[in-house]
DNA sequence: CCTGTGACGTCCC
DNA sequence: TGGGACGCCACAG
């Protein structure tokens, strides 16, 4: 990776990915709309692509649903939701998480 | 170079 | 209230 603005997109989305702090969570559209230029598809493609050997909390992103999404590659979304209850994000009935709560930046971002 | 597809989002019925 | 279709942008073949 030398200047290619796209490999920056990466980056910049793993960048963002890696500043949700421990116990709470973002939206594709959120990370979208925070690294902007890009659609809430480009972060998720970047974290389809994104290596186990990142330490890269890819599990505390979701969609706006505040459910998570299923992968055509393998279905670690299972244990995407044993890690979020490790951070200490709950889930309601339906496998949903309570954006109102855990979204980052969250309410302190708003007086 | 052009086409297809994808860990989503939003609008419309 | 719920389900379906279209759109955005980047990457891979």
């Amino acid at each position: 990776m030398k200047n290619s603005p796209t490999n920056s997109l990466y980056q910049r989305i793993y960048t963002m990915v890696d500043q949700i702090p421990e116990g709470y969570v973002a939206t594709y559209g959120q990370i979208a709309n925070l690294v902007g230029s890009c659609g809430a598809r480009q972060v998720g493609y970047a974290l389809a692509a994104l290596h186990d050997e990142i330490d890269v909390p890819w599990h505390r992103v979701i969609n706006s649903q505040g459910c998570i999404s299923m992968r055509t590659r393998n279905d670690n979304h299972q244990d995407q939701r044993k890690r979020l209850l490790s951070e200490g994000i709950n889930f309601n009935d339906h496998e949903t998480i309570n954006l109102e709560i855990f979204r980052w930046p969250g309410p302190g971002k708003a007086p």
